[in-house]
RNA sequence: GGGCGAAUAGCUCAGCUGGUUCAGAGCGCCUGCCUUACACGCAGGAAGUCGGGGGUUCGAAUCCCUCUUCGCCCACCA
């Protein structure tokens, strides 16, 4: 050992040196052999740093990578930044902001490279910290969405979707957001549930005799209104179908429609048709050959197709002024709240806008067929299981993907259009096109660019040189897990195994786990916006990545969000700090015990620990030890890292520190023979522990495991094997032997918190009504019991002293401590007569279950048993307690 | 409007296939300890009608129904 190690595990003065000695030793590359693993990260956003919800995804990703690398896997965790458009263009949008121009002012080539600059700057931020919470993916194929063979990819995917026809470009309804000026997807317009209100306008017929009311929540869009639908069925209207209404405030004349779409249980039965601002109202304008009218600019201000005291209005107050004239021209029937979903850009929260215009689609129905069989077929996994529902209910209601944004930073849309009239041709290819290839004439490219998850659904493959038929490729797809939040479940998950079956015939991973959502006591997601965030490099300077990580991944049960008080950082992440306090002395101690001689607990060497060596104690750790073993390997494999980390808790700290650590000492000290043996179990048992610990803390596992005398300097716990189970170390017997011992110390030791019995003072023991064990166990362990509950004298048999402190074993046992004149008697006797009650209520209780024939009929043999051995304890326990009571001179209780 | 999840100690949460982990952990609280690995610690303790009600069962925190409260996903009733 190079230099004695802190009293107090200092995380940051170890963690960047070992993240650098793991890079060096390049132990996060993929293994030349072996069975890969894969797992592909979610790429942050270019522009993004780390918050909790990257923290909580990216360190269960490693938790799991970690493990896999240890079992002997080849494992490939893949990272990379997503482009973003929109998310960046904004922000270097607002940068421009900052100076005074917008990018219009600069031009497309110019803002781009300003972009550029920017992701050149900023873009390496995320994967740094990334880097402090100790994840391990493989650095050297980072990738970046806009990087060449990427782009290489998309365009590849465009054009082959394109010529299958599973690519078109339509006038459609979409959602649009005025503030970022593009078109949305479906999924990135959130909705929203919001109160709003709905209006009843009247609109007079156009011949005077009348009017029909209607119903919108939108009253500004009134002014593009070119007709008024009713259902066929509805006895109320069918008169008036194929009349004309004089639209009020524009003094148009529209049609009275009959159409199916309309519910005629909803508002008046009567809806006024905006055939270019709403999906369902264009839908019912082809039907009906309506024109549509666009009254809004891009921005949301009324256009030039409406009155000129509306144009340029924001369409919030053209709504006011609409309702304003309804009103004064006695037209506004009544005016209800009303609560309903609003779409919200998912980028910059604005309402979106459904508008008419001319976008590129991707034909989702032929996609989501294999995908949905995947599922269907079980090839594709959800862990836990229920999120599998959404994903197969989102591609049963799977509706085309509007693919083109309306942005300058992304995927150019790979279409070049001839600009000779009479030519028009319209090509879709791989490589620039320079000229028309059916006419010569010049051409001009489209200027829109692809949605960022176009690029990103392909990230399985592309990442991985496709179309290239790499090595890698080969290697590595399909993938194995893919670790998400929820929310990305249809942005990015869904779409790449349909992507997968598309252009790979399989599907990408074969297991989704999906952890919840970091959010603060008030079950608010962490946001920035809201303030209610942690940032996890904050934790990382203050308790260390390993307190971070393991906060999160005991928080992590399956299915459910974590909640974390940003007000309150010490309650949260304490615990996993002093946790690797804990660990860090245990190991401070264990690693400063091992100078001595030691001998192997196994292998070929001569000298190995032979089994009848070991001490009771050592079998009990040697069982945990196996146990804790079982318990981790099954938890990771379940995803249950939660329990993994209990687990292994448990066992480091309940089970080695406590009671193994304390065990051995006098063997450590000399004081007691067998000082080679213990210390060949206590390395073997926390060497176990550490690797058991190593996926949830790296760092403070790799400094003590690299401490281990004769350790090769260049081994790394990373890559040394994960503990196989052994189930010769099962030991049943040393469980329940040890355990009484516990069960006695214990005893012992809260008798003497009862009584006030001094720290330093010893006192003497008596033991009774012995089960079978116990004898034997208490003299093989009378050091330690003498030790730990400070007795001076054990006694078996019966003590003839009446006054004193006494507890029962589970196996029967009578403990009783004589405590002279010190004891109070009386608070004995009420001590006494309590535990008698409860015992009673307990025989009761169970006489009463014995005694049904009804249960000793149906319940299996085994149960019952098990309910008649607890009863014999219990009466036994009775009897003891009794006799105690008896002896005191208590009172009847 | 449809679907899903959650409710367990003061707080944050485990508790998987009904019965040996069955009422648990950590934090907080109370008592006592600077015991030569650790006070970020050690030992002991108090604390819960397992959200309400009903049912199934020999037996329910666990299964079913229902109600309440929170949360999520989906949905073109304007």
């Amino acid at each position: 050992m190079s230099e004695p190690l802190a009293p107090q595990y200092n995380p940051a003065a170890i963690e960047s040196d070992l993240y650098r000695w793991w890079m060096e030793r390049d132990v996060f590359a993929p293994a030349a052999r072996g069975t890969p693993y894969v797992i592909m990260m979610p790429p942050p956003n270019v522009t993004a740093v780390l918050h909790m919800g990257h923290g909580m995804n990216n360190t269960i990703q490693d938790v799991l990578v970690r493990f896999e690398r240890m079992r002997g896997k080849a494992v490939l965790w893949l990272p990379g930044t997503d482009h973003a458009g929109i998310a960046t263009q904004n922000v270097v949008e607002r940068l421009l902001a900052k100076e005074g121009i917008t990018r219009f002012d600069i031009g497309r080539e110019a803002f781009v490279e300003r972009v550029w600059e920017h992701v050149r700057e900023t873009g390496p931020t995320i994967l740094d910290q990334l880097k402090a919470i100790g994840c391990s993916p493989d650095w050297e194929r980072t990738y970046f969405t806009l990087d060449d063979d990427l782009s290489r990819a998309v365009r590849e995917v465009f054009v082959r979707l394109y010529e299958k026809g599973l690519i078109y470009r339509g006038h459609y309804i979409i959602n649009w957001c005025p503030r970022c000026l593009t078109a949305l997807s479906n999924e990135e317009a959130e909705k929203e549930d919001t109160d709003g209100k709905l209006w009843y306008f009247r609109y007079p017929l156009a011949d005077g005799s009348g009017h029909v009311t209607v119903a919108t929540t939108r009253p500004e869009t009134m002014l593009g209104d070119t007709a008024v639908a009713v259902h066929p069925d509805d006895e109320r209207y069918r008169a008036l179908i194929g009349r004309e209404l004089r639209l009020p405030v524009v003094d148009r004349l529209i049609p009275i429609v009959a159409d199916d779409a309309v519910d005629p249980a909803f508002g008046t039965g009567a809806v006024k048709v905006t055939p270019a601002h709403d999906p369902t109202d264009f839908d019912i304008g082809k039907r009906h050959s309506l024109p549509s009218i666009d009254v809004m600019t891009p921005e949301a201000r009324m256009s030039l197709a409406v009155p000129e005291r509306f144009q340029g209005l924001d369409r919030y107050e053209a709504r006011k002024r609409v309702v304003e004239e309804f009103e004064a021209a006695g037209l506004l029937e009544k005016m209800e709240p009303h609560r309903h979903a609003v779409g919200h850009c998912y980028r910059c929260d604005t309402v979106v806008e459904p508008r008419l215009s001319e976008q590129w689609f991707v034909k989702m129905a032929p996609l989501a067929r294999p995908a949905l069989a995947a599922y269907r077929e079980g090839r594709l996994r959800f862990v836990p299981e229920r999120r599998g529902d959404e994903y197969a209910q989102w591609m049963e209601n799977i509706r085309d993907w509007c693919i083109s944004r309306q942005l300058w930073w992304g995927h150019r849309i790979p279409v070049w259009y001839c600009e000779r009239e009479r030519c028009a041709r319209i090509v879709a290819s791989r490589t620039d096109v320079l000229s028309c290839p059916d006419c010569g004439g010049p051409v001009r490219q489209d200027e829109d660019v692809l949605d960022t998850w176009f690029s990103s659904w392909l990230v399985p493959f592309s990442s991985l040189g496709w179309p290239e038929k790499t090595a890698d490729l080969a290697r590595f797809y399909p993938g194995d897990t893919l670790v998400t939040a929820p929310e990305i479940l249809f942005f990015w998950v869904s779409r790449m195994v349909m992507s997968g079956c598309e252009f790979m015939g399989d599907i990408p991973f074969e297991t989704v786990y999906m952890h919840g959502t970091v959010r603060d006591t008030q079950y608010r997601k962490m946001s920035k916006s809201l303030g209610n965030g942690i940032d996890p490099l904050d934790v990382v300077e203050q308790f260390g990545a390993d307190a971070l990580r393991y906060t999160i991944v005991a928080g992590s049960a399956v299915g459910t969000d974590v909640i974390l008080d940003p007000n309150d950082i010490i309650t949260s992440f304490a615990p996993g700090r002093n946790f690797a306090n804990k660990l860090w002395n245990a190991g401070r101690f264990i690693l400063s015990n091992l100078e001595g001689p030691t001998r192997p607990l196994a292998g070929a060497a001569k000298n190995v620990v032979r089994r009848d060596e070991l001490s009771l104690a050592d079998r009990w750790i040697l069982a945990r030890c196996e146990a804790a073993v079982v318990e981790v390997t099954e938890a990771l494999e379940r995803f249950r890292l939660n329990e993994a980390a209990a687990s292994a808790y448990r066992f480091v700290w309940s089970d080695l520190a406590d009671w193994y650590i304390e065990q051995i000492k006098p063997r450590l000290y000399g004081d007691q023979p067998g000082g080679d043996v213990a210390r060949a179990v206590a390395a073997q048992t926390f060497d176990v522990g550490l690797r058991l610990l190593h996926p949830v803390m790296p760092f403070i596992t790799e400094a003590l495991w690299k401490k281990f005398p004769g350790r090769p300097a260049e081994a790394s716990i990373s890559t040394s094997p994960w503990p196989g189970s052994d189930r010769r170390a099962q030991d049943a017997d040393a469980v329940r032997r040890f355990g009484l011992v516990q069960e006695l110390v214990s005893a012992v030791r809260q008798i003497r918190a009862e009584y006030g019995v001094a720290p330093g003072q010893t006192v003497r023991a008596a033991l009774g009504n012995l089960g079978p064990d116990a004898r034997e166990s208490f003299i093989t362990e009378l050091g330690t019991i003498s030790r730990l509950a400070k007795v001076s004298d054990l006694q078996f048999g019966e003590s003839g002293e009446r006054v004193g402190g006494h507890a029962v074993l589970t196996d029967g046992t009578g403990v009783f401590v004589p405590l002279g004149d010190a004891i109070d008697v009386e608070r004995e006797c009420s001590r006494l007569g309590a535990e008698i009650e409860r015992l009673l209520q307990l025989i009761t209780g169970q006489e009463k279950k014995l005694g049904n024939r009804q249960f000793t009929a149906k319940a299996p043999a085994a149960v019952v048993e098990r309910e008649r051995d607890k009863l014999a304890s219990w009466r036994e326990q009775h009897e003891v307690l009794a006799r105690k009571r008896a002896l005191l001179g208590c009172g009847n209780a």
